[in-house]
DNA sequence: ACCGTCATCACCCAAATGGGCGATGACTCA
DNA sequence: TGAGTCATCGCCCATTTGGGTGATGACGGT
C-alpha cells in the first residue's frame, strides 16, 4: 500500500485550472494538495523543497514546456511521479511526454474522477494513459514518424525559408534539403510545403 | 443597482474549468451559478430555459465555436450578456468576439478576481476588456486586416491547394488568386505561402 | 466628387519548387 | 551478414511560384 495521504504538487499557470483541480481533489479522500507552481522554474524549486509523491503538470507553461520541466525534475529525482495534464492530445505530444518519463497523461477535457483515478494509479506504481490516447498513439505511430533532420527542415520551412536558405542554416547542400522535404511531404501526405506546415502543426510536430 | 444576486450560466466542455469557475465565484457574494453547459447546443437550450443574467462562455466547444453560440443566443435574446473566456488571445479572435456582440473577454490565464470583476462590470451594463488585450487589438489593427477573399484563398493554401486548384474552387482566374496571395503575403509579412500559413495560424486568421 | 480598398483579370519573367532516379556511408536490428 | 532507415549529395526537367506593372468596376466614406 501507499502512504496514508498522497501529497500532490500542482503546476499550472491558469488560476482557473488550479482551482478546478483543488476542487476536484478536495472531495477525494487520501489526497492533499501541498503546493502550487505557476511556471517551470517555480515547479522545479517547489518539487525539490516539498518532495511530493505526485506532480500534476500542465503541458504549456509561460517559461518552458511541461515536458522539459518533467525532464529536469526527473534528472534530480528519478523516483518522482509526474502526471501530465494537457490540452494537446496529438500523438507526437503524448509520445514526447512518455519519452520524458511522464507516468500518466490526462487530457484537460476529462471528468473529475479520471484525475483521481490517474493519481491513485500512478501513486501505486502503475502508469496511466486513457484508452483513446493509446489508440491514437498506435494509429499514428504506424502512419508517420518524421526523422530529426526532417523536423529541422520543416521548422525552417514554417518560418518561410527557401531551400537555399535552409541549406545554409543547416550546413547542407540544397539537394539534401530537397530530399528531406520530398520525404517528409510524402510521410505527411502533403501536397506542398504550405500543406506540410498545416499538417505538422495539427499533428504536433512543430512546437510554436 | 442590479438585482440582488447575479444569476450565471457556465458554458465549457472542460470539467476542470467549470469546477474552477464555480470555486472562484463561490467566494464572491451576490453571484450564483444556476446552470452549466458542455457544448453549444446545450448552451443555447439552457440559456432559453434559465434566462441567466450573465453567461460565461468558453471560446472552443466540441460542437461549435463560442463566438457562434453567442451569436445565436443574441439573435434570440438581444439583451443577453455574454463574457467570453478563451485561451485564444490573438487580435483576430478578440475582434471576432466583439463583432459577435460579446460584452466581455477574459483570458483563461487571468486571476480569480478578474472574472468576478468582469461579471460585475458587465452585469451593471459596462463592457469588460483587459488593458493588454485592448493594446494588442489596437496594435494589430494597424498592422493587419486580411480581406474576406484573401482569407478564402489562404484557407485553401493551408490545405495544400495550388493556385490553379484554388482558382477552380473559388471560380476565379489563376491570376486573381495570385494577386490575392501577393497581397496577403505582403500584409502578413510572409516570405512565401508556407510562412503565410504559419503566421495566419499564429495570428488566428485560420480556424483549424 | 474623390480617394481608398476590394475584387477581378492580364502579361512578363526570373527563381523556386517538386518529382524521379541514382548513389554513398553510417548505424541499428534481427 | 543482410535489411532497413537515416543523412548526405547529384542531375534532369516540367511546373509552380512570386514579383512587377497595369487596368477596370464596385463600393464606402468624407
Amino acid at each position: 500500500m501507499t502512504s496514508p495521504t498522497i501529497r500532490i504538487l500542482i503546476v499550472d499557470d491558469h488560476a482557473m485550472i488550479r482551482l478546478g483541480l483543488i476542487g476536484a481533489l478536495s472531495s477525494e479522500p487520501g489526497m492533499e494538495v501541498i503546493g502550487q507552481a505557476r511556471n517551470g522554474r517555480e515547479a522545479i524549486e517547489l518539487h525539490a523543497k516539498l518532495a511530493p509523491e505526485i506532480t500534476l503538470m500542465d503541458g504549456i507553461l509561460p517559461d518552458m514546456h511541461g515536458v522539459d520541466v518533467t525532464r529536469e525534475i526527473l534528472a534530480k529525482n528519478p523516483e518522482a511521479k509526474v502526471i501530465l495534464i494537457s490540452i494537446n492530445e496529438t500523438a507526437e505530444d503524448i509520445r514526447r511526454a512518455l519519452e520524458a518519463g511522464v507516468r500518466g497523461y490526462v487530457p484537460k477535457s476529462c471528468e473529475q474522477d479520471t484525475i483521481a483515478e490517474a493519481i491513485r494509479s500512478v501513486a501505486s506504481g502503475r502508469d496511466f494513459l486513457p484508452a483513446h490516447l493509446i489508440r491514437r498513439l498506435a494509429e499514428s505511430n504506424a502512419v508517420v514518424g518524421l526523422s530529426n533532420r526532417e523536423v529541422d527542415v520543416l521548422r525552417l520551412v514554417a518560418k518561410g525559408k527557401a531551400n537555399k536558405e535552409i541549406a545554409v542554416e543547416l550546413a547542407l547542400s540544397t539537394d539534401t534539403v530537397k530530399t528531406h522535404l520530398t520525404h517528409l511531404m510524402r510521410k505527411l501526405g502533403a501536397a506542398d510545403r504550405a500543406h506540410a506546415v498545416t499538417l505538422a502543426i495539427e499533428q504536433g510536430f512543430l512546437r510554436m
